[in-house]
DNA sequence: TTTCTTTTGTTATAGTATAACAAGAATTAA
DNA sequence: TTAATTCTTGTTATACTATAACAAAAGAAA
């Protein structure tokens, strides 16, 4: 059960996707882009879920469906999401999730949940101020950031409780 | 040039490592803890500069010296560096680093050059209190963080500027 | 010394990612 | 429309990262 639970309370997941994939043809349309059959496949397959997904599990579902089935083809799509910003990787897990804030300029801080694997993107402006500073302190200059939690979700938390 | 130079200004590294393997054998001891002879010296090897080395990387400097060159050899030892906190893996690269405070419970934070690829772990305290507050505001129960930020380091900025 | 536990050796394999070059499709220029 | 160009995909091979499983050896405890 707690595999499957949702971590956006009293939400439709299908909102999600069909957001994310409109942000995503209007932003490769901006950009002079494309957002070819494969890695918009891709990207629909990564949205399926807010669990990270490895590359190679990508792989499998796109070969189900008939595309190329050689790894290049799973990382150049994914390579091509992760320039276009429409998805992150998540460096604690080698897995790869839709990323809730294409359309603004962000960072991807995550809070992944170690029991059902769900993730949630949060942006928080104070905690990205005091990164900069504290690098700033040793005149650093921030390209980019990578903020991965770890722990229990609030539905793991409560079914671990009454368990 | 920008290889080799080192982050920790006016620092003599041999007092880094010394200090890190005075600090490994104290505390293996207080836990009742093996620090073999293989085990100790990944560690080392780990420490000889502060940029993260790969599993790899360190199995061929273990290989050389006569140790058993079989991958098992060396995530052994270090999941056993990993598992005292003697060392951290920096997610983002793969890779493993001396933890510069192994004697304190802390959070290792990374700064990583894109250049010289040297790291340096701090630890603040404000950081970590955010972190917690805005995980708490989703009823998230935190465990584990990784933050493991890249740019560029003071001399690599004065190094790429002249340049 | 026998037993128990921890550590290491060894072989095999699983999982993650990229290099290199050929072929095809879409776009642009002529 | 054709030719040239660029972008994308196909294909084969390989590199890099990590673990499973079981045997042997070493160290600690009884």
């Amino acid at each position: 059960m707690s595999e499957e639970h949702h971590p956006h309370s009293g939400h439709n997941h299908n909102d999600c996707i069909e957001a994310a994939l409109e942000t995503a043809e209007q932003l490769c349309t901006e950009q002079g882009q494309r957002l070819t059959k494969v890695r918009r496949r891709a990207l629909e397959l990564i949205w399926e879920s807010h669990r990270p997904l490895g590359a190679y599990q990508l792989l499998a579902k796109l070969a189900e469906e008939g595309f190329n089935s050689a790894p290049p083809t799973v990382y150049r799509a994914l390579d091509f999401l992760l320039a276009a910003g429409l998805i992150h990787k998540v460096e604690s897990m080698n897995a790869f999730l839709g990323c809730a804030h294409a359309d603004k300029v962000h960072k991807g801080y995550f809070l992944i949940c170690d029991e059902c694997h769900n993730v949630m993107e949060f942006d928080y402006q104070d905690i990205h101020a005091s990164l900069i500073a504290r690098a700033a302190e040793q005149d650093f200059e921030l390209r980019s950031e990578t903020i991965e939690l770890t722990g229990l979700c609030s539905a793991c938390k409560a079914a671990g409780a009454s368990a």
